[in-house]
This record gives structure tokens, sequence and C-alpha cells, in this order.
DNA sequence: CAGTATCCGTTGCGATACTG
DNA sequence: CAGTATCGCAACGGATACTG
């Protein structure tokens, strides 16, 4: 039972604003779509442009992501396994949330982390 | 010890999109943004729009936005207290972004949430 | 390769009660 | 009114090991 994460879909002003982030919160989901937003990809592929990921949490974050809709997966049914997850449109839809964030935080990083020098 | 609750702000490709959506996770600082974007507000009043918050997540999330530089809180030295929390120039920034957000919510919340119905 | 299973610490957050 | 203090649980998510 997946426990319905969705809290609270039932609308006060801002709820579409909340209900938008509750698709992507997680501590990986929004990379997880940046990143496929670039094309489809392997498991294993995604986990290591990502980095840092166990697996766990990436096939959580991923089933997730695909429980609501936002992704695909497909499998090719030989051996050694291949599975490939994209956006679906519904994913693909999320590009200017992603833009958006991505812009801000290019934008505002500096502000939080003082730049990793240039070692 | 606030427990820098930035997780990873060492970038990586998605990284920028990462840290601005840590400023923004909790089930709450979304809603709490987008309401300020309307204008100033006091902590209760702030409370009741949003409903269903309780004291101590209203607090805590507006203190993590507080000292992440979006929000000012703004003390009235009189009986009974006052306060009233508003966006600082970074916080009103974040404004394409909570757009995207509720654009994106209000398209397509119909698919998670069927319509609450015409009662 | 693409997962699953188990364990376990940390955090989020609600409930409730109290205070200046 | 605008908080603070405590409690407690459930969910999140990392580590590690195992499997078809």
């Amino acid at each position: 039972m997946p426990t319905r994460r969705h809290s609270r879909l039932d609308c006060s002003p801002g709820c579409a604003v909340e209900a938008a982030i509750s698709l992507i919160d997680g501590k990986w989901k929004s990379v997880i779509l940046f990143h496929l937003m670039h094309g489809t990809m392997r498991f294993n592929a995604l986990g290591r442009t990502i980095g840092g990921i166990t697996q766990r949490s990436l096939i959580t974050q991923l089933r997730e992501l695909e429980e609501d809709g936002l992704v695909t997966r497909k499998i090719y049914p030989e051996v050694p396994p291949k599975v490939e997850y994209s956006l679906t449109e519904l994913g693909q839809s999320m590009a200017p949330v992603l833009q958006a964030l991505k812009a801000w935080g290019e934008d505002n990083l500096h502000r939080f982390g003082p730049p990793p020098q240039a070692e």
C-alpha cells in the first residue's frame, strides 16, 4: 500500500502550488526529472549521473514518479536486463517548473554555498 | 546549531535545481511563500489563511525561510504583540518558480484529485 | 543490470499545553 | 497575539547485502 503520498489535494488557495510540489518533493525527484529531460536513461546510468544516491532511493523515487504519471518505465525483456526511464508528456510539462527552479538556483546559489573555490 | 539543512550545494549538474528546491521543500514552505506574495501578513493570519498548519510547523517553516533570506520578520514592540512577515527581494525573486508551480498545478491537478465537485 | 530486502538512524511534523 | 516546550510517531532516506 503506497500510502497515498499526496497529502491534501483538497484545495485552498495555493493548493495548486502544494500539489505540484508534492510531486517533486523528496530529496531526489527534481533532480531525476531534470536529468530525464535530457532524454531517456537506464537505471544505473541515472544513478551514476545523479551521484550519491542509493539504489533503494533511486528506485523508490522513480516508482513514485511513475505512479504519479511523470515517468515511464520501459522494460526490454533480455538478459542482462535493460530498463529505460523517460518522461511522459506530463513529465515533460514540468519543464517550465524545472527551468524556473534551475534559473533561480543558478542566480542565487552563491548566496548559500560560497563557490567551492577553483581548487 | 541549525543543522545546515541544505544537504549538498556542492554542485553536480542539476544541483541548482536541488538547491532551489531545498529552500522550498517541507510541507508548507511553498504555500507560505505563495501567500506572502500577495503581501505582508501576520503570524496568525498566515496560519488561518493556510489552514491546517500548527503553530509549531508554521513558526518552524517561517524561521527557516527567514534563515534562508527569503522572508523577513518585522516586530512591532507593542502589546498585544504584532509581527509581520513579508518576502525579501530574494523571496520575491521566487515568483517565477511559484507561478510555474501554480500554473502546472492548476493545469494538471485534475489528474490526481478528481475535481471537488460542484457540491 | 536492475532491482529487492532488512535494518536503522534522522527528520518532519502534528497534538497539546503553556507563556510573555 | 505570537510564540515556546515536550512528546511521539511515521515517513524519509542511507547503508548494506542479496537475487533473477
